[in-house]
DNA sequence: CCGTATCCATTTAGATACTG
DNA sequence: CAGTATCTAAATGGATACGG
């Protein structure tokens, strides 16, 4: 399937779904491993990168570094690097992530109630 | 990593984060390439397999069939058989299911807003 | 400290053929 | 009609080594 929009569905598929569009994107957003639990745990705090890995005891550098920037590209959380030796970088949630934070909590309480 | 609960997070991590077990608990229900869509499909009324495929239009029958066995085996949908000649299955929300609506609807919601 | 690059393992999905 | 079985392709994540 010929990706378009970077979501995952190609152009014909969405222009005969137009009403659907906006879940297909949000689902594409959330996608990846660690992603809810990363913007979960960035709702509080700003955090740097050595805390949201400390914090995800399992990821790998590697992976972490994939799913933050993916969030960055998508503008869902702000990167920002200080001029420091040993550098410093913290990651923030953007405007539009914080209107993501609903979805969030509302997925939380579902896992609460239903969740084993 | 060694999994348990079935969604993707090992005892001590789940341990280690028993406040966001709900998290991790959802976006594994929801996890799957069409899962979400499928679910917006079936909100409105209860559908036929072959809607769902034609609805889908490039879901291949073997992917379908997985991801609503998946659903169904968290109780998200219901699967019921009408042992007619040819045979008729009909998927619809269960009352888990029903509860998930409302992120759906903010998945949607969000899509609609931001994405392009 | 916070990455990137490379390689490999696992997971997930599509294609095709066949069946009650 | 609504599957199952098998194979293959693609996407995702982990391990390790190295760099500014």
């Amino acid at each position: 399937m010929v990706k378009i929009c970077n979501y995952g569905f190609d152009e014909s598929f969405v222009e005969e779904h137009r009403d659907m569009h906006g879940i297909a994107y949000t689902q594409n957003v959330l996608s990846g491993r660690y992603k809810n639990l990363i913007l979960w745990y960035l709702k509080e705090n700003d955090r740097r990168f050595g805390e949201i890995k400390k914090f995800l005891t399992s990821v790998s550098q590697g992976s972490l570094t994939k799913q933050l920037r993916e969030l960055e590209s998508d503008e869902i959380i702000t990167r920002t690097v200080y001029p420091e030796v040993p550098p410093k970088v913290v990651y923030g949630l953007s405007k539009k992530g914080k209107d993501l934070m609903p979805i969030i909590d509302m997925m939380e309480e579902f896992g609460k109630k239903h969740g084993r």
